[in-house]
DNA sequence: TACTCAAATGAATGATCATTCATTCATTAT
DNA sequence: ATAATGAATGAATGATCATTCATTTGAGTA
């Protein structure tokens, strides 16, 4: 089945070698890595689903919002389905990294620990609008996906299973009482992200910071100023 | 409205009794009052998000769980989008009214009140989990729907302001003092309704009550024991 | 400069799904 | 009984959208 027709193809050479820098809009550059499409391709998803909801995402939003054509999902991630799994797996990834970044630094002390996580929490970069609403656009379809299910409880299993940790570290006498706390954070952490993203008039990220450490502190009063 | 074509209906006619077989499956009842029918395809919306979540969720899935035919929709609600909004408020209607009949009960003290919502935010009736479906696959879409997001805030902002009150009458200091708790509160059973979704292995209602309870007497040791 | 090949394009295709409306039929009124 | 009513039906329609692939583009290579 012929695509085009000479003529047109003709005219679009003849276009180009007379005014050598005119009428293509964008000049794209073909060799950008893999990688980098990849993650052009998944921050344009995490900006779509922000603006218009994980059903309202179309193939053409995120391309043009890319600034690439269509064809170029299949190219690098042939279906939406994989492409939406991709996207969620970099925030959850980005998150846990950080998460890891703090638990494991030699130079803080427990307390330190925690009040650097409550800050890492409701930092702009974590807690930016556009990444809230990733996880809750995900978490709203994670009943009927086991796929999304299982990449958002990695992440919240984990960081669930530090902060347990922590809290034996700062002076829980049972394991239970450990986790009856750390399980506390991690939800109260998640329901506030919910208020920022639903009710952000209402709520801000130095509200939901000052709520955790007030959490913490009547728990562990002697590590914990509000 | 024309009523009939008499060619046409003739030619039917004569089919029909040619052809005597129709397969008349399921003898249906006409005279279900227009009330009954609109709960009937609200309980059948909400299992159908639960099952298949919102943008899986199609006319024919929601009038065939219901035992009814793809028209009917349009009979009651107009459109699949009215629909969906009056499954969001009949859920969200329910949760106001069960905390309001608690929070305007007059034999019960600010404690027990208190304990009572508790009670209530993890009963099985509230925290069944095509209920939770319910909630969190539309608050995953309210940010780019600002109807669903209203509906949903006005439950939240109400609650939590009771609930502000609820923790002055326990002998909170400041306003602003009650307004963190309260906050926090919110926050911390919207996250366990999340947990109670998405990890159903790791959560259970009973826990989240626990963790409920452990809060409200980390702030109000004489009020409460977990 | 000419050639090669992978990257990129986007019109066409086909699948899915909400919506419509001519028709059927249970119930009520006469 | 018979007619009138309007609830209910579901095949047909048309819109939306993911996916495909023939063709184009341009960077690298000889």
């Amino acid at each position: 089945m012929p695509r085009k027709s000479a003529v047109k193809s003709r005219a679009k050479s003849e276009a180009g070698a007379t005014a050598t820098v005119s009428p293509p809009a964008t000049r794209k550059r073909r060799s950008a890595s893999k990688e980098q499409r990849r993650a052009q391709l998944i921050k344009a998803t995490i900006r779509c689903i922000a603006r218009k909801g994980l059903s309202g995402t179309t193939m053409a939003d995120v391309t043009r919002s890319a600034g690439l054509s269509m064809g170029i999902v299949n190219l690098h991630f042939q279906t939406k389905e994989k492409l939406l799994i991709e996207t969620l797996r970099f925030v959850a990834e980005e998150y846990k990294n950080s998460w890891d970044g703090i638990a494991s630094d030699p130079d803080l002390s427990p307390a330190e620990k925690v009040q650097a996580i409550i800050e890492q929490d409701f930092s702009p970069g974590i807690s930016q609008p556009d990444k809230l609403a990733v996880w809750f656009a995900f978490w709203g379809e994670s009943r009927s996906r086991p796929t999304y299910r299982n990449i958002c409880n990695e992440a919240d299993l984990q960081t669930s299973a530090s902060m347990q940790t922590l809290c034996r570290q700062l002076g829980c006498k049972s394991r239970q009482r450990a986790e009856l706390i750390a399980t506390g954070y991690t939800a109260l952490a998640d329901g506030l992200w919910l208020d920022l993203l639903v009710t952000p008039d209402d709520m801000d990220r130095a509200m939901a910071a000052r709520i955790c450490r007030n959490y913490m502190a009547s728990f562990f009063p002697e590590h914990f100023k509000v």
